[in-house]
DNA sequence: CAAATTCATCGTTCATCGGCGATAAACGAT
DNA sequence: ATCGTTTATCGCCGATGAACGATGAATTTG
C-alpha cells in the first residue's frame, strides 16, 4: 500500500490509514506475535521463530508488515534486531476505533 | 477464513476471530461503507453504489463482507434490501481492541 | 403480460497475500 | 581468512481478494 510517506489528508487518506493498520491485524499470527511482543518488550526475530512454528522467513515478513504499519518498532542491532512493540501507536489505533465507533453510533 | 461455525474455543481462535474483523475493515472502501451506513442507518445496495464510485456487484460484494464479519445486519425487504449496521458488533470490536491493547500495555 | 428496477451471484481477470526454501549480507568467533 | 549464526530479501507457488460485466431471480410499474 505504500504509505511512507506523509501523504497530505485528502478525502480517503484516513480511512487508509486506518485500513492499513486493519490489515496488519487481519491475520492470527500477527496478532500472536504482537501478543509475544508486548511480553517480552523487545526480542529479535529469532524468538519468534522459536516461539512459532513457522519457517523464519515467513516470521521475517510478520514482522516487516507490523512495521510498516507502525505498530512495532525495528532497530537493526547489529547481528541481532530489535522489534518492540510500539505502545504509543497500538493505544492510538485503540483511539482510532473508538473514532470511528462513536462516529457511526452518536450519527442518526 | 470460514468462521460460519461457533468453533469451540482453541487456542488460536481469540486471534483468529479477531482477525476475521481486522480483516473486514482492512479495505477503505468498507470503512467508508461503513461510515455510511452510519450515517443512514438503514440503506440499501443502490444508495451505496450512488454514493461510491463502484460497480454495484462490487459493493454488494463489500456489504457481503462487512455482514459475514457481523459489523453489518442484513435483511432482504422484498426489492430493496436492507443494511443496516450493527453497533453493538462495532463497540464489541471496540472493546476488543481496547483489551488487546491493554493487555499488550500493562504486561512487562 | 411486458418492461423496468433492484439486487445477489457467477465467471473472469488481475493483483496481493502467505508460506516456504534458497540465497546473500552482516557480524562474531575461531 | 574462514566458518557458523542471524536476519533480510528473492523467487516461486497456491490461494485469496478486488473489481468488473453479465446473467437471472424477484418485484414494481406500465
Amino acid at each position: 500500500m505504500n504509505l511512507t510517506a506523509p501523504n497530505l489528508a485528502r478525502p480517503f487518506d484516513a480511512s487508509r490509514l486506518l485500513a492499513q493498520r486493519f490489515a496488519a491485524l487481519s491475520h492470527p499470527a500477527r496478532i500472536d506475535i504482537l501478543k509475544h511482543l508486548a511480553r517480552l518488550d523487545a526480542c529479535c526475530c529469532g524468538d519468534v521463530v522459536q516461539k512459532f512454528d513457522l519457517a523464519q522467513s515467513t516470521v521475517s515478513q510478520h514482522l516487516k508488515v507490523l512495521v510498516e504499519a507502525g505498530l512495532v518498532s525495528f532497530e537493526p542491532d547489529r547481528r541481532r534486531s530489535r522489534y518492540r512493540i510500539n505502545r504509543e501507536a497500538l493505544s492510538g489505533l485503540s483511539e482510532s476505533v473508538a473514532t470511528l465507533v462513536s462516529t457511526c453510533c452518536s450519527s442518526r
